[in-house]
RNA sequence: GCCCCCAUCGUCUAGCCAGGUUAGGACACCAGCCUUUCAAGCUGGCGACACGGGUUCGAAUCCCGUUGGGGGUACCA
């Protein structure tokens, strides 16, 4: 089905530098990259930072890390919203000429009380039908005295009526609306007024943005308007939930896409769980490449419910991933936890066989990087709980000696030979190949699962295989020896 | 309080707009198959239209109400 909506399209994704990118954000990010893609178009980042006390620079590049770690890249910005400060006085100033705008004289405590005792007495708060707007007169007193003000914008009348496009025709009452404070009387502008006059000078066809926003586009589309600038569409996607049904937070679980990558959640398992909580492509296809949900993308099928953060389902699919994109692609994203368990310089090759081997065992890098580390360990250390098994079987350690000196002498050393070692020698002392196999699986690896054990073997190589399994014969003597005495 | 939004399995969702389906898929869970273990994979199971009124031959689908949830209500963003 092809979308109502045409290309080309200039959308825009403006975090606030106030912490770590929060995944409500990314999937918002996600949505609009979407869009872009889909219809054709660009991407403005701008970073609101209005908000100088909460703002922290270092905020800037860790948001952009974390973007491009999506593989989300804007066309342009990123812009500082308080680079166009003077812009947004600008504009300010010439609402109050042209009357759309006035001052307004009353402190922020004064206002704040009156809305209290409206309150108190069940009535909505209502700043123009408690104060009437300055005459002229008193403007021009009350500057002389060098008295402070705020710019106070003047809602037009009528209902606000506009097209949402995941929710539809919205319709604000005009009774329901109220003038409000555009510039501070410290100077600076409000929100309302820097969102408005940024996204007009940028262009903006069309905002993508949380629910948190709906209830302020009748401020903006009133700004617009007397702005006269074009008003952009808007789509008002919902919030997402934590476990708790409250708006997700840090918390009740991981909510920043660092946390995630840090995890070892791959930036492809994320960027598609996190579009597939809102959005779904209408047929039953949930594992898809960014190029697939591109193709599909429309933003008639963006969910107007709520959805609530389902972290099993991200693991899976991170899963999803790990065993199904190209090895190389998965060796370079576990690159950096190899380095945290010490295997920085591995050598390359076995490495690839052994990630290859574990990739459809593992839900994140970290744990893929840990079945990874025995390749590579001069010595492991065994779990006598684990071993109580073998401790207990007092033939084991000369079978294994003889399993050793067979391991050493396969030429070449393949699955082949592997095999044929292991059957062969079961057969000759007469016990199952499970007898075998389970231990040996234990000396290479100390630990009782793991892939199929011809391969770990040809896997883990000659050298390790011999050396392992003679330290936890050894082990297994030791240990046996001293639970005996 | 007032305003806006939302409501299908435990969770993510398809179906709703253009009423008629055994209400479909996925995660999770359970069972079986496969198997040298553990995963993966495959097969099957469990499991939902919030409630009440309408409209209609017929309602998950349309209308109204209730309840529940979320957001907003700033000289925060």
């Amino acid at each position: 089905m092809a979308t109502k909506l045409t290309g080309p399209v200039r959308v825009r994704f403006p975090p606030s530098p106030t912490g770590a990118l929060h995944v409500g954000g990314a999937r918002t990010a996600i949505y609009n990259d979407l869009l872009r893609r889909s219809l054709g178009g660009s991407m403005i980042l701008r970073i609101e930072d209005t908000d100088r006390q909460r703002s922290d620079p270092e905020m800037v590049a860790q948001i952009q890390r974390a973007l491009a770690w999506l593989g989300i890249e804007a066309d342009e910005g990123p812009f500082l919203q308080s680079d166009r400060v003077e812009e947004h006085r600008a504009a300010a100033r010439r609402l109050l000429e042209e009357g759309k705008a006035y001052h307004c004289f009353r402190t922020a405590e004064e206002v704040e009380e009156k809305r209290r005792e409206a309150e108190k007495r069940g009535q909505t708060s209502f700043y123009r039908v408690f104060f009437e707007p300055p005459t002229p007169e008193e403007v021009a007193r009350r500057l002389e005295a060098g008295e402070s003000y705020a710019v106070r914008f003047r809602m037009p009348k009528g209902d606000i009526q506009f097209h949402d496009l995941v929710r539809g025709d919205v319709t604000f009452a005009e009774a329901v609306l109220d003038d409000f404070i555009i510039l501070r009387s410290d100077g600076s502008p409000t929100y309302h007024l820097s969102v408005v006059c940024d996204d007009a000078h940028g262009g903006v066809t069309h905002v993508i943005r949380g629910e948190d926003h709906l209830s302020n586009v009748p401020k903006h589309i009133g700004l617009y308007r007397a702005l006269g600038a074009e008003v952009p569409t808007f789509g008002h996607l919902p919030l997402i939930m934590g476990p708790d049904r409250k708006r997700l937070s840090k918390r009740t679980g991981a909510a920043s896409v660092e946390e995630f990558r840090d995890q070892g959640i791959l930036p492809q398992a994320l960027y598609n769980f996190l579009a597939l909580l809102g959005w779904s492509p209408g047929d039953d296809r949930e594992v898809m490449s960014r190029e697939e949900m591109t193709e599909a993308f429309t933003v008639e099928r963006l969910v107007s419910s709520a959805a609530i953060f389902d972290y099993d389902k991200l693991r899976w699919m991170n899963a999803q991933y790990l065993s199904g994109e190209p090895l190389e692609e998965i060796l370079s994203r576990l690159a950096p936890f190899l380095d945290e368990v010490g295997l920085a310089d591995a050598d390359a090759e076995r490495l690839a066989a052994a990630v290859d081997l574990h990739r459809t065992r593992a839900y994140y890098l970290q744990e893929l990087a840990g079945y990874i580390v025995p390749y590579f360990r001069e010595r492991l250390d065994y779990d006598e709980d684990l071993c109580r098994k073998f401790l207990g079987q007092a033939d084991l350690p000369a079978q294994l000696d003889l399993l050793t000196e067979r391991f050493g002498a396969i030429e070449p050393f393949d699955l082949d030979g592997i095999e044929t070692a292991i059957r062969g020698l079961a057969a000759e002392v007469e016990v199952k190949a499970g007898v075998l196999i389970h231990p040996t699986r234990m000396a290479l690896s100390a630990s009782k699962a793991g892939p199929s054990l011809f391969h770990l073997v040809e896997a883990m190589g000659q050298e390790a295989s011999v050396r392992h399994l003679g330290n936890f014969t050894a082990y297994l003597r030791e240990r046996s020896g001293s639970v005996e005495a």
